[in-house]
DNA sequence: CTATTTTCGGACAATTTTGTCCGGTATCGA
DNA sequence: TCGATACCGGACAAAATTGTCCGAAAATAG
């Protein structure tokens, strides 16, 4: 569905918000060891994020990751996903066409459609903070 | 979605169907051009097929690849990317968690619960003869 | 200022997926 | 029987994805 680099992002920032709701700041090495993923790997995915806005980036000693309460109120799981994975998810024909829409579909055009929009709607309207809040009532696990 | 592996053996085998239909075998040759896909490594798709008796395969001159009644009959999307991609699509975790499951979910298991069982029902109930008579009546294509 | 800490970013390596080549084998028709 | 045809299957190659290493840059604290 999504590729490692993106299960990895989402974890990642779903973990952020976590510390960020409380104000805090999260260093590269905690955030790859509660998610349980390569540390150097993460942090290409995290850089990819802090470029586009999804979450702050702070160098030095007392350095690392956080989410602004704009951040927090603003950032949507689809907004995650398309900066790492893009958009063929929901927008590529499901059997690999290059000119499959609705005037010229594939066979599997209409039934994908469904799939895909259903998708497309839970992604859009899925906050970070949502996940995050589910997790902090521990009714959810993001490691192992 | 699916692998590129599994894109162009659904399209392979809605192909052989088509023509299975007017009890025609077609060669490797004209399935890889009629779907436009490379020819080599379509032929590796077509024998797991034909291992997991998907479709038939005849060697020798007035060979190729043809669908029985019965494999025409009972033939559904799913047995195809089962072959080819295997379950993980419906049975594994959005987030890539080895562990997650009902009583331990990650913060996304009913969110994607929802959808990966709309994309099994859809693959389970769905058959290749469908998508093929879908072909044939013009309504869809194969190829680009 | 200096030492330390932490992210940044480029190069590199391993793995998986995708794709190719080619000799072998079976089959058919003459 | 013999030659041609078409699938089989193993080895190989290319490309994409995943993952690692390390020096540079920035920031903090003493």
């Amino acid at each position: 569905m999504f590729s490692k680099a993106c299960e990895y992002g989402i974890r990642a920032i779903v973990h952020i918000s976590l510390k960020s709701e409380k104000g805090m700041k999260v260093s590269l090495k905690e955030i790859s060891h509660a998610i349980n993923s390569p540390e150097a790997f993460t942090a290409k995915i995290l850089q990819q994020l802090s470029k586009n806005d999804l979450i702050q980036s702070f160098k030095g000693p007392t350095g690392g990751f956080i989410m602004s309460p704009k951040q927090l109120k603003q950032v949507m799981l689809r907004d995650v996903v398309n900066t790492i994975d893009g958009d063929s998810i929901y927008t590529g024909c499901g059997l690999g066409l290059e000119h499959c829409d609705a005037t010229n579909p594939c066979p599997l055009h209409n039934e994908f459609m469904e799939i895909r929009e259903q998708l497309r709607s839970m992604l859009q309207s899925t906050s970070i903070r949502q996940l995050s809040d589910s997790l902090r009532q521990g009714e959810a696990i993001l490691k192992r």
